[in-house]
DNA sequence: TTTTAACAATAGTAATACTATCATTATCTA
DNA sequence: TAGATAATGATAGTATTACTATTGTTAAAA
């Protein structure tokens, strides 16, 4: 049994903590559900409510709307990432070694992580596949930004261009090349799936999320290369 | 006086050709505006309505809904992107000078074409920076992808992939490098401006598009390099 | 025991995304 | 020139969404 552990979320993210409550607990577990299964524009609180046999009202005393839900469910994800790298790459010297680790982590298809049971790693990388672009593409980007909402990505992205600069500190584009590796990392699955021919990656099985790391990890290492 | 020019658009854009008619134009024009200014959740057909002094049942019969008016001015300005390609490799033999000069008009900011009146293109570029991934990420791409409304980014997408493999036929990765491209040209923009620790482009005035075309060029040429 | 917090139950509102119907006007045609 | 046809306007109506507000119940904390 793998240690039972808690991320620590931005308070911006929601009015109640929902990790602290069953109702809150079960709010952050069926919307995960229910996201994957209908997509961000079907999903209502009001459906969630009848299908955690609570109302639309105790909702909003988690989340103050929808937006800010899913919001919370990405940065969820991406600060898992960012652990997961981190443990993963920990002592581990070489910096090519550990960038290959962590793009492998960016890339790789995710399962089920024993360490947080009330999560469904594999649905809320569907998610992230299919709804984080609709996260800051709004008009409220810069007030959602001043209150912190993005750090989920904007730490992961930091953290992966430092190992490029520690490789070569003279590239002069570590964070374009990182963040639109993390955006590779999800469109190229979405692509093979449904618009195959923007990608050279199969849709068939799991293939395309080997193939996106082989891609991807040779675009980072001959860009940096001097 | 540039030659006044008519893109040919998928019939299932829309109901009623709006190229063909003042009110068609006028839907065009004014939601290019729109959308540019209140982002696509704010814009309704309603208050287009009232700018254009015509009622939303009006506007309902050139375009099903604000998702394919918005599909259609997304793809009006891929088909127009491509066509600027072509017009400019033209003629150009060696592909190593085609591809710069494709990742050139893909990348740069772009300004009023004299040949197509109706449409802001500098607006309209705006709208693929902060809309495009919403005209995918549905759950009902499929169903419009078979409808070929996507005909307008992969047709670009293929154009440009197919000098990458002229230029080296064993690269596995073109149409994926090729995507990956099209997506950082305005997804930097829009960090650049909005999430700026996500990108290494500065924000200030027009440098953004000029370092932007430096990256993505430099990024192509070393990934594809044998 | 009292108070408070958490939640349920219910109602209500403004806006959105449509659909439907009918009238008007301009144009094209027999 | 009448008469049909197409394009638009005017108006109304509906289901759903994204909330807000109020009141009541329960269970635990002070």
């Amino acid at each position: 049994m793998a240690t039972l552990l808690k991320l620590q979320m931005n308070e911006c993210l929601y009015l109640k903590d929902p990790q602290d409550t069953e109702l809150g607990r079960k709010i952050v577990q069926q919307s995960i559900q229910m996201i994957d299964e209908l997509g961000l524009e079907a999903f209502t609180f009001k459906k969630l409510s009848l299908v955690i046999d609570s109302t639309e009202a105790s909702i909003y005393r988690y989340f103050e709307n929808k937006h800010k839900l899913l919001v919370y469910l990405i940065t969820w994800y991406w600060t898992w990432l960012e652990y997961k790298i981190e443990f993963e790459t920990n002592n581990v010297a070489d910096p090519y070694l550990r960038l290959s680790k962590a793009l492998r982590l960016v890339t790789e298809k995710k399962t089920y992580d024993n360490s947080f049971p009330d999560v469904d790693e594999t649905a809320l990388q569907r998610i992230v596949i299919n709804e984080f672009d609709k996260t800051y593409l709004t008009k409220q980007v810069d007030h959602d930004n001043s209150f912190g909402l993005f750090r989920g990505v904007k730490s992961l992205c930091g953290r992966i261009a430092d190992i490029v600069k520690e490789i070569n500190p003279d590239y002069p584009y570590a964070h374009s090349l990182i963040s639109t590796c993390l955006q590779a990392a999800h469109q190229q699955v979405f692509f093979s799936e449904h618009l195959p021919s923007l990608t050279d990656h199969s849709g068939a099985n799991d293939k395309v999320y080997t193939q996106n790391y082989e891609f991807i990890h040779q675009l980072v290492l001959k860009a940096i290369q001097e």
